[in-house]
DNA sequence: CGCTCCACTGAACACCCGTTTAGCGTACTG
DNA sequence: CAGTACGCTAAACGGGTGTTCAGTGGAGCG
């Protein structure tokens, strides 16, 4: 085969430039743009990926996969996973991996299924061990909390990121990310410590009307 | 000038098919199908709005005073915004104003901040009425509680609307947000009924130490 | 009537896109 | 040393895009 390593071959070369490109500029991206960053000709990524949406299936794959390798990394507080963000976005490399996986969050699809699905179920592990331990209050249905308070931190964070469509700064990736987390702590630990409703009318007259339906 | 009343002439039947054909197909849908759409050619789009960039603005400035025109309908209980847009997409013609106005705060841009400024204060005004009725406590950070309540909502709900990119079939939506709202409803009643964690250390952390940095 | 104005069209332009194809050069292989 | 397989490139193709432009036809007006 190849004289070099089978690793920084020009195909893993093509997918770590449709990574940071994808990143930057959104999943719109075009073939040129990344062979132009890769070094190689819009032709060669044809032949290595068959087409661009072999080329992104590959970018998901490997992503997918190095999220699998540094498991439970992204889920966290609740209140808090963007801070963790900002640490993961500033080791080497891992920006452009934070990036992807917010443009792909972005537009929806196949892997932002499978990412959140994911992202829950770490959610309900780490909730699990906050009601074991005391610290937090058991739920009448774990998995619709779980989801409930993922949508709500990714929501809030998708909704909240900076760029539409235009390209992002992966630099200023963990600056923003900080700045955020530190902006919604406080009404996120006020809302979580104390009651927004000070009574548990609403809650008694569902509970007591899905009593009803389902006895 | 025109025969015809001031109304229902081409360029106004040009704005409503575009806002009808983003919200299906999204921001980024061509101006050959709107033309299509409208039964006109696709330069008497570019000779009444100058460019394409031109019917975008005045798509968002017609939404805009749509939604200044029946204000305060759209937030609500924050709980549940999804169950109102449900009956308002209902409404003859408002579904498309709805599906435009998602496939914005989607997009992110000028006009998204616009309408998240303006849910935002209407927030603030709602949840400012229930601290005096009693049945909100009152927040250390009224402002940032309401942002952070719209940004839950409108967050949670854009990532899990169904279509990541393609086509929203608008017939759909009002079934799609009562599902939601229903789907949402217990987690979130019971997250601001009952404190989810159980003891108030986080906060009180937070609180000492921001004391300390700013006395 | 002739004139002008203007909504409006259809074809063309220039550009960008993903993809195809023909061919080049080199490094293995028999 | 020929043969061949393969990484790779440059150019072109076909289709979609926003936009331009010359021109048409009908209504209002002096």
């Amino acid at each position: 085969m190849r004289s070099v390593q089978p690793d920084q071959t020009a195909k893993a070369r093509i997918r770590d430039a449709a990574i940071l490109r994808f990143a930057q500029d959104g999943l719109e991206a075009s073939v040129r743009s990344i062979a132009a960053d890769a070094g190689v000709s819009a032709g060669l990524i044809l032949h290595h990926f068959g087409s661009r949406a072999g080329l992104r299936q590959a970018c998901d794959d490997h992503v997918q996969a190095a999220i699998r390798d540094s498991k439970s990394v992204v889920m966290a507080p609740v209140g808090a996973p963007a801070a963790l963000l900002a640490q993961l976005a500033q080791l080497e490399g891992y920006a452009a991996l934070v990036g992807y996986v917010l443009r792909c969050l972005q537009a929806g699809g196949e892997l932002t299924t499978r990412l959140v699905d994911g992202m829950v179920a770490d959610a309900v592990e780490y909730l699990d061990q906050g009601v074991e331990a005391g610290t937090i209050s058991p739920s009448r249905d774990e998995a619709a909390r779980a989801r409930l308070l993922t949508d709500f931190a990714l929501g809030s964070l998708l909704l909240n990121l900076p760029a539409g469509r235009e390209p992002i700064d992966l630099d200023e990736l963990p600056g923003w990310f900080a700045a955020y987390s530190e902006r919604i702590l406080l009404p996120t630990l006020e809302l979580f410590t104390e009651p927004l409703l000070t009574d548990s009318s609403l809650l008694d007259a569902y509970l007591g009307s899905a009593e009803r339906t389902t006895p």
